[in-house]
DNA sequence: GGTAGAGGTTGACGCAGCGTCAATGTCAAG
DNA sequence: CTTGACATTGACGCTGCGTCAACCTCTACC
């Protein structure tokens, strides 16, 4: 019943460098440490690192660990406490992935809302190849998860609203209005409530997206050049830009 | 369209460490450098900094932002392929969860699997309240969420279980036989089995608890107290653990 | 011109839990 | 005596800054 640290880290899976950590920190040390500095552990240690791993398995921090085991605090009753926070941090994770799909939702949309009105008014047999190059079948599968995750009716009324509003937008940027006049901050609006349409915004929740994330978003249209491509020189997305940031400038 | 340090902080919602940081990562770099060493930016930096808290609201790496940024990679490319992570993180969480409730039950349960049995055999008037002071109404009640998340059925066939396996457990100890024997490696046989019966066990999946799993369990037996209290000495939960133990050894 | 106070600068530690070198000592076997 | 296998003690790296610390700089007021 004397094992090496080799020996003992190999009989409770881990490594020992594991070992020497927790020697380091106080959670477990050597039963023994012979004159040439080695560590030796015998069956009592090799108990209470059972215990340690499998405490540590389930998520808790070393520290507490040490306090578990050293009686100051009952395995339930820390577990327990473990278990509130591991909800709450699938929680916010829960909240982060409705937010990313979102985001997902609300750059892929920009872009085809600006795509697809793009050619309204033009002849559409003659780039719908290259819409669909663009946007088809490939984007329709790849907003994937966020997407199939709505019904039918919420497909069509994201649908409707998108291209509605993709259409005015488009209307008044080739009447070359002022961004921040009256017509263009009720389009910007429009788009703040087509935005606060689906819940998990950052920063926001129910009441719609931050000041900061409206204002990033608007820029992220800017910034990826598909969004404008169809616009030439971007002038498009930048008039979108510039009515975004003057309404969360004038309304967040 | 100059700002100081503090300035462009309050106005994007950070902080001056974080932008003094995003400087010395090559994240963002300051407009201007006065000769005074003083940091100074422009609106452009207000916008490329706005996207960079975007983008890290929704949990992507500053390293990542910074690709995105340069257009190594789109956003939503990006945002897609954090998703992913973000997905089985929270999988990851779920099982953990599912892992310490586990734990919880296993723990408890072999607790009050031990009080309930030790009077079963001697007046039960006379320690009713003991009884119900240490396991009661209160364990009943802190047992909450995974006890409250199963059917009536699964937790009469559990407590059913939970029972007769204590008995049989108590029934061996006090007749003294060897833990390692054949009897009491079926009551460890059973005692795995139960343990089984609940999904997310720690590295074991649906083939059962693991051995370093099984093996930390019977020690955390010995380690709180309250299991064995009724027992004095430990000497009954030693027993158990023994021949959990023994029977890690032998099968897993 | 002196001084206070607000705001700026560059380090550097801290956090969680080890993985991963690096430089070096020790022990058993051939 | 040499060769491995295994041991030791540092110390950096990772993530994203918060938080001192020690020390300039600028503005305002007396």
């Amino acid at each position: 019943m004397d094992w090496s640290i080799q020996e003992i880290a190999k009989l409770a899976g881990t490594t020992s460098r594991t070992l020497r950590h927790y020697d380091d920190i106080g959670l477990l040390a050597p039963t023994r440490i012979g004159s040439n500095g080695y560590r030796h552990y015998d069956d009592a240690a090799l108990v209470r690192l059972q215990r340690i791993l499998l405490l540590r398995e389930l998520g808790l921090g070393l520290p507490l660990i040490g306090e578990v085991l050293d009686r100051e605090a009952s395995a339930p009753h820390a577990l327990r406490s473990h278990l509130e926070w591991l909800r709450g941090e699938q929680e916010r994770l829960a909240r982060q992935i409705a937010s990313v799909e979102h985001t997902i939702g609300a750059l892929e949309g920009g872009e085809r809302l600006m795509a697809e009105n793009m050619f309204d008014g033009f002849d559409h047999t003659r780039y719908k190849e290259e819409v669909e190059e663009r946007w088809g079948k490939d984007a329709y599968a790849k907003s994937d998860a966020w997407w199939r995750s709505m019904s039918a009716e919420e497909k069509a009324a994201w649908q409707q609203r998108m291209s509605q509003l993709g259409r005015d937008w488009i209307s008044a940027f080739e009447r070359g209005i002022d961004p921040a006049g009256d017509e263009a901050q009720a389009l910007a609006q429009r788009q703040f409530d087509w935005l606060r349409g689906i819940p998990g915004t950052p920063g926001g929740g129910g009441a719609g997206p931050s000041k900061e994330y409206f204002l990033g978003l608007a820029e992220m249209y800017v910034a990826d050049e598909r969004f404008g491509a169809n616009y030439g020189g971007q002038a498009g997305a930048e008039f979108v830009r510039d009515a975004m940031t003057a309404y969360a400038e004038r309304e967040l």
